[in-house]
RNA sequence: GGAGGGGUGCCAGAGUGGUAAUGGAGCAGAUUGCUAAUCUGUCAACGGGCAACCGUUGCCGGGGUUCGAAUCCCCGUCCCUCCGCCA
């Protein structure tokens, strides 16, 4: 969400900016600025109202003690008639600010200059590529068919329990998943970032913080009984840990990292793009999130981006980052770099890991600001990412070590799996 | 799930209808013969103004009663204590 005196005094910045997402934010901007303008008139038209009604109280209040009760009368009268007014200005500008705050998000994040145009997946810049050097046998196999060959994931297991989407990891395949999440976050650790348990399920509140709600409602999971949703992301609950805080400037940087199980129901997505563990509706990530001041962030992406590389690297899996084009950014984030690693069986690339700055777009939602050591305060800079999302990790894992002995572990995850090969 | 008690500023903590005491921390200024003390101010959000400043709102959230609400009433929420249930 953008700040309104950021929107106010920056109309054509803002509707220029925008156009690289292809989006014409032009209407939305001048009604905002409309409204805006309305709302102020009224807001001081209240205030002069209440100030007049404040003063009649005051003198009530000493009347009475003076005992004059013809007074009082009178004065009583004229400050109920204000009061009536008062209450009509009040409920419009309640509705004016709801208003306001309804066009607000709907304003995508102001693009970083540096995100390229493009219109879809297609314009995304690649800026690194890792040497592929991947010798597989000739008769490869997907990952959906070396997990039944060696019988560590179970999809149709998980299909009897809850439905498609839901895999069922058991024996190597499920110490596996253990294994990644412990050498995953061990690394973030090293990295210096503090480890959180956090909830799965979260409020309302949470999911407007990070930009979710109301724009990402349909893709998350609501228990409506207790109108809560199962997060997407462990983004959610890590970033509100710090929702409606005031933090001191010497706090900064604050590097958070997580384990969860996200949820995602991702409607209508079928076919082979999303076989195996392509695309799921629960799956497990290890995430970082990082506060920070406006002067430091963008090098805390680039250090967040050579974090994730050398996570990588440990693995020897193959890999390429993209910068987002404009077309493919997503709602909230400034500059997104993805992750893929590349599949040799499926000879495809997979996404693997997100990461991206938000600039204050998410603190203006989640009401999180730091007092510089001037004493002023200002909105945190917020950045996260994936380190890393494991389903299609254990995919390239799978797909990219396969032997005709077996698929050989990565050594770096030898002493978290506690076995050098699945066979 | 049932019963009761509570939620006041950055923290502690008074305040049962007349418009938020008092401590402490932090910050700023002043001052003093220097590991520090003392004094003053500031310490939430918003609006207006170049500014000094002025005004409004703010006592968990939302309604209500009243000329006037931290205070009284209703709903919600969170915390604490007890009972019930329970991995």
């Amino acid at each position: 969400m953008l700040a309104i005196q950021f929107i106010r005094n920056n109309r054509d910045l803002i509707i220029e900016a925008q156009k690289k997402r292809n989006f014409n934010v032009e209407k939305i901007i001048d009604n905002i600025i409309k409204l805006d303008t309305l709302k102020r008139v009224k807001q001081t038209e209240l205030e002069n109202k209440l100030a007049k009604a404040n003063i009649i109280a005051k003198e009530i209040g000493a009347l009475y003690k003076a005992g004059d009760e013809k007074k009082v009368s009178y004065l009583k009268k004229e400050s109920s008639a204000l009061k009536t007014s008062t209450k009509i200005i009040q409920d419009k500008l309640t509705k004016i600010g709801n208003e306001i705050l309804e066009l607000r998000t709907k304003i995508p994040n102001i693009p970083n200059e540096n995100v390229p145009h493009g219109e879809s997946e297609k314009d995304n810049e690649e800026i690194f590529k890792s040497d592929i050097f991947i010798n597989i046998p000739k008769n490869a196999i997907p990952h959906w068919e070396l997990a039944k060959k060696y019988d560590i994931i179970d999809f149709d297991l998980g299909s009897k329990i809850s439905g498609s989407g839901f895999p069922v990891y058991k024996n190597k395949g499920a110490r596996l998943q253990r294994a990644l999440i412990n050498f995953f976050l061990d690394q973030n650790i090293y990295a210096g970032y503090n480890e959180y348990q956090v909830p799965h399920l979260v409020n309302s509140e949470s999911g407007f913080g990070t930009g979710n709600l109301p724009d990402k409602e349909g893709q998350m999971y609501h228990v409506r009984e207790d109108d809560l949703y199962l997060i997407p992301t462990a983004e959610v609950p890590l970033t509100n840990i710090y929702r409606n805080v005031l933090l001191k400037e010497s706090d900064l940087p604050i590097c958070v990292t997580g384990y969860t199980p996200c949820f995602r129901r991702e409607a209508g997505s079928y076919g082979a793009q999303v076989r195996g563990l392509n695309r799921l509706h629960q799956f497990d990530k290890v995430e970082i999130v990082r506060l920070e001041t406006p002067g430091k962030a963008i090098n805390a992406l680039e250090g967040m981006v050579e974090h994730v590389k050398k996570i990588l690297s440990a693995l020897e899996l193959p890999y390429r980052i993209l910068k987002l084009c404009g077309g493919d950014l997503g709602f909230t984030s400034s500059l997104t770099y993805d992750f893929e690693i590349f599949s040799a069986a499926q000879e495809r690339w997979l996404e693997i890991s997100s990461v991206s700055i938000f600039n204050d777009f998410q603190s203006q939602r989640l009401n999180l600001k730091y007092k510089t050591k001037q004493g002023v305060k200002q909105h945190v800079y917020t950045l996260n990412g994936s380190a890393l999302a494991l389903p299609r990790v254990v995919a390239g894992l799978l797909e990219n070590f396969q032997t005709n002995e077996g698929i050989i572990i990565p050594k770096a995850l030898i002493p978290y799996t506690g076995f050098d090969i699945i066979s």
